[in-house]
DNA sequence: ATTCATGCAAATTCTTTGCATCAGC
DNA sequence: GCTGATGCAAAGAATTTGCATGAAT
């Protein structure tokens, strides 16, 4: 249902401060693999091929995605490598546990992110095209602590989602509105 | 499910500069249950007991809510004012596209938050209690329309949680702990 | 009179669970 | 061999929808 994320870098704008424009991947000792492997480990857990072949495709390409667009792209039923429903839903819980993973909500269905190899970053969210961009700021870590300072919170994590209408869809909107005056 | 959000002022804690502690009403022209007569009369809708004694009781109280615990103090079926569920949620929707109501997901659930009559705002989620704290933040919106710019994004709206553990549930942990030890 | 709104139950959608069987360790 | 993991189907939870009836304009 939802598009690939577009993490291509976007070069000054309007707005050209000190401000990060590319959430690029981090330089990590282990493969998600490797840390999965780790995650088991500790908890006693066991190394399957289901579960190894799921981290491979989770992390073979950077975007996000739900439990459904993931089970489309699985094997079916029959073929090799199938994986159930239940056993994809059981393994992303797992790979959110063991921080390879984030999730958050979007329009009623859970969104997965990749959480390790990847710095912490918020998203920009297309209404029109429901495609999900990431952005980083600092400043919005640093308020979000003040804010919390303030209320006595302990901060876990966050989650910030600016909705709105992305560059490709006003053009497209803007192209279609004087197409429709000629 | 989830508690009453508290909105009593925080003043100064550790941090305290020029931040707004308290989310406090608005002066509105029109009450709630008028501006929803405007939105329905502007569209044809009709102006039924059920949506008049709904908007009555969801702006009764200053509150987060879901479907289900609004559901939940109203009148059972057979009683007087009873509404039934689907009519709730046909509702709620008609709220929010009134801009009486934002509406956004939180574990799963579709939560509701006062929008008319309140300046905008955003949510301090203490993942024990499961209580929701308001707080607003100038600086916050600032950022939200520099990294929205920068992408070339129209922003609509945004959405910001922090999650974490609130100062009681944090008070209540450590006096747990120090019982423990004696 | 029209047409929209409501209540009801059934349908959807997304996700979880129970249980028999299978497979790591 | 023990115990956790999987697949399957069935169950759940939250929300939506189809339709006949009722009510607002």
């Amino acid at each position: 249902m939802a598009e690939l994320s577009d993490s291509t870098s976007e070069t000054a704008n309007s707005n050209s401060e000190t401000v990060a424009t590319k959430v690029e991947p981090l330089e990590v000792s282990l493969s998600p693999q490797e840390r999965f492997s780790e995650y088991l480990q500790s908890r006693g857990l066991r190394q399957t091929s289901q579960r190894k072949f799921l981290i491979d495709q989770v992390f073979s390409q950077h975007e996000h995605f739900d439990a459904e667009e993931l089970i489309e792209r699985l094997p079916r039923r029959g073929e090799a490598n199938y994986v159930s429903t239940a056993t994809v839903y059981r393994t992303l819980r797992e790979c959110v546990d063991a921080g390879l993973l984030n999730s958050f909500q979007l329009d009623g269905r859970t969104v997965y992110d990749h959480d390790y190899g990847y710095p912490q970053h918020d998203h920009l969210y297309c209404t029109r095209c429901r495609k999900l961009l990431e952005f980083q700021s600092d400043e919005l870590v640093e308020i979000r602590d003040q804010m919390a300072a303030l209320h006595g919170f302990r901060v876990e994590s966050h989650r910030m989602i600016i909705s709105g209408v992305c560059r490709e869809c006003s053009r497209r909107r803007r192209k279609k509105r004087k197409q429709d005056l000629v």
